[in-house]
DNA sequence: TTTGCATAGTTAAACGTTTATCATACTTTT
DNA sequence: AAAAGTATGATAAACGTTTAACTATGCAAA
């Protein structure tokens, strides 16, 4: 890579100082701040145009202390729900000039400290977090630091800071009601064994969907660990198959555990809405096309992604007062004939 | 943001120059570099530790001129087959010390054009590019002010440049080999109209197929443009299926074409396979969960990300003899029902 | 004539590193 | 005792910017 052109090199072949350049080229003309002859604005102009310059945002960022950059941690950037995420956080930061960079943590604690250092190192201005379980000692590290960030997705009942989640607890409240009025009675949810909250709301949810209708005796929670073999899924689907043949309907509470589930349901020719209720969180192709289109909770991510960055901006334009704001969005039904 | 601590917070506090402490943070111990009794290294060390120091990254990169950072360009990182290649370039990456940045491009010359210059100004080590259609001129500048990069999934021709791709004649003659073996005769294709090389090679790859069975009176090539919208693909399917009436098989050549064939096909209940053969390209979960699992193409994503990786810190670990690699990686043809 | 004020620039320091060169003191060799 | 070597560390310049402070010149007003 050869070397590129500086304002040094521009300064030299004009013959003015790299600090008229460096005014000129940002733009500081006439009324501005800087006081520079037309004749010579023009010529520094030219002179960058024809050397191809581009400004050293390395140098700019040293110098500024800022980077305009905004650091993305999510669990996996391979999964749709967070590849779509990222990709409307990517849109939202540029419109403010800001790039992105991406992490992925795999719900893993390490990996989560290894990145969030790696983005610090690198002096990112923001951070933006799926936060992993495990990791609230980070976070709390973070805002102790008076570092700029938001979380998404979920968030620490007993950490101060901003985020932006969906409601979680309604999502699931109401997924459950509408089965409820479909006729469906023996419910189950499968949900991941994990202390996060957006996984206990969605839980709550259900759990109080299924109470407010006197049917708490037939609650069924059915919680899979995290990891990334996906055998526990299935087998946890099987027993709700075989071993619960009384239940008659499933919410699933990820995308992920959906799939899975919907899996489980084809590979046992289990007969969709007649055999089995069946709701599903996120949408994706598959809901669409299987022989019963499947219910499922939609996000708003759009919206959670505009209103994350938009936290952050807010935040970085004004670090005097650390303001925080905590956004909740609704989450929508989207109903199907899987669901009755 | 509070400041954080500096080479000289330190140097201050333990009485010597930033040199030395640079030095003792970089390992330089005694036999290496720089001397430096082990008393002093330790409370240097010790005092870094303290004051929580995290080098600047900024800094260094100016300073080596070297950011350690590779630039990722993408049609569309919400696009699971682009989504999976992301995060295992992320993968390789990392392991050699380097992060990735990431634009999608949305197959838009101009977003490419903003994405590389935004890259640039970042002082990127090296780009990792899904060329789209109508950037030869952008690669070409790049390749002239020598900027290290490896263009994967598509290439030009014409163009002089490391790249990795999909064996995508080979891909789509296998397919269509498969398909005639099992009795198809009036075999279609659905590809993008577009002039990028692999969508070519996929065409090719399938005419060859049906010329050396001598079914050249069969051969149906639709293309499709690349816009948004996807009616125009449902149409495309829809002219297949009621005004082409006797064609019993569509190869679809991206995976986005195949899951608006399978839309197209569901919405209209043909029966697949005895209907219509069809085979789709890249997977996912649709393909597998769809009534008749779905033959599809399989690209070895993996290893084009490592390969991409390899190529680039090849190149940059060896500046002087810009040596141009060209991998072609082979498909694999995952059969199911949908194919007979 | 002196003062004051625009105008049109220049100088120099700074951001946080790295690194080549230099300086000092101590030790060993001749 | 002088010369040479070694250990330990400091100095200063550099990467490419930005920006506050300064200079120099011309011109109008007092």
């Amino acid at each position: 890579m050869q070397k590129r052109t500086s304002l040094k090199d521009i300064a030299l072949k004009v013959g003015v100082s790299t600090a008229l350049v460096s005014s000129v080229i940002n733009g500081k003309g006439k009324g501005n701040g800087i006081r520079v002859r037309d004749e010579v604005a023009n010529k520094i102009r030219q002179t960058a145009e024809e050397l191809g310059y581009q400004p050293n945002e390395i140098a700019r960022s040293l110098k500024k202390g800022a980077t305009k950059t905004l650091g993305l941690i999510v669990a996996d950037i391979s999964n749709p729900f967070f590849g779509y995420l990222a990709r409307c956080i990517e849109n939202e930061a540029i419109k403010f000039g800001y790039i992105v960079i991406i992490g992925s943590s795999d719900e893993e604690v390490q990996k989560s400290d290894l990145i969030i250092s790696n983005f610090l190192k690198r002096q990112v201005d923001g951070l933006i977090i799926v936060p992993a379980e495990g990791t609230n000692g980070q976070i709390k590290n973070l805002i102790q630091n008076k570092i700029p960030l938001v979380l998404v997705d979920r968030f620490f009942p007993e950490i101060s800071a901003s985020y932006v989640v969906l409601n979680n607890y309604q999502a699931t409240f109401d997924a459950t009601s509408h089965l409820l009025k479909k006729g469906f009675k023996r419910i189950a949810i499968v949900a991941y064994k994990t202390s996060l909250i957006h996984m206990k709301e969605r839980v709550r949810g259900y759990l109080d969907a299924m109470k407010s209708s006197n049917l708490s005796d037939n609650i069924c929670v059915i919680e899979v660990s995290t990891s990334k073999d996906k055998s526990e899924i299935s087998n946890a689907c099987m027993s709700l198959f075989v071993k619960h043949k009384n239940i008659d309907a499933i919410i699933f509470s990820t995308n992920l555990l959906s799939v899975e589930g919907l899996r489980c349901v084809y590979d046992n020719n289990i007969r969709i809405p007649d055999d089995l209720g069946f709701i599903g969180f996120d949408g994706g192709d598959c809901f669409d096309l299987f022989y019963s289109p499947i219910t499922y909770i939609k996000q708003p991510i759009e919206e959670m992604a505009s209103e994350a960055v938009k936290t952050l901006m807010d935040y970085l334009s004004d670090t005097k007062s650390p303001k925080i704001s905590q956004v909740i969005l609704e989450s929508k039904l989207i109903i199907r004939s899987s669901s009755g």
